[in-house]
DNA sequence: AATATTAATCGTATCATTGCAATGAATTAA
DNA sequence: TTAATTCATTGCAATGATACGATTAATATT
């Protein structure tokens, strides 16, 4: 059905599975590590730098910011955008209790 | 043309992408961490607790193997699972890396 | 005002993912 | 041997994701 069945797991079941779906894109993962690279970057430099078309790499940005990750700022004809700090934050303690939990002495396999 | 132009991005980027990826579905986070909470865990047990049919918990299964994250094992007719630890700790400092960078001090936003 | 620049949106083609019924394979129990 | 159990695999239908050309919207420049 291409539709995950969200209303059957928890709420942090499903925060974790949308952060992480949102860097299971190598474009995305590209956009943040540059934007982590350098502070501030405009949707052009984007474009240039990673090599997919403009409406694609914008399509990618959306994302990112409508998970508030990414924060967009209009500057004229060109928008700057940059790392969510607080966001980040949060989403990076969500990741890491995931990520990071003890894994048990005792193997099965 | 949903497919990824893997091409055009770095190793890293291809690998933190595929990781993700795998955790983006939370049928698979209910997994993991269910492995996480009891040492073994046999499939018809995962079946029973996440309330997705057997095929389809089998094929998350299988996805999560593929990537080696967890271990399966044979026994009778049951096949028990647990994480793979030497992977997971591998794959927990690549996300780590990833997820960590330092904040840009300068916000454009 | 006319043109140029930048980025978002729309529409569409294509491939991927999800979910499950049906089936098959392997082992165990009777 | 037959039946039951457990899980993997297959095949299909439905939905999601990706990519980009064409277009639109907004601002800046001339």
């Amino acid at each position: 059905m291409g539709l995950a069945k969200t209303e059957m797991f928890t709420d942090l079941q499903n925060e974790i599975s949308l952060f992480a779906k949102v860097f299971g894109h190598p474009a995305r993962v590209a956009i943040l590590q540059q934007l982590f690279k350098i502070d501030a970057c405009y949707c052009g430099d984007l474009v240039n730098e990673i090599g997919l078309a403009q409406p694609t790499i914008s399509q990618h940005l959306k994302e990112l910011k409508h998970l508030g990750l990414i924060k967009g700022n209009v500057e004229g004809t060109s928008v700057c955008y940059c790392i969510n700090s607080e966001n980040w934050a949060k989403m990076k303690e969500v990741m890491f209790k995931f990520l990071d939990q003890d894994i048990p002495k005792v193997d099965c396999c």
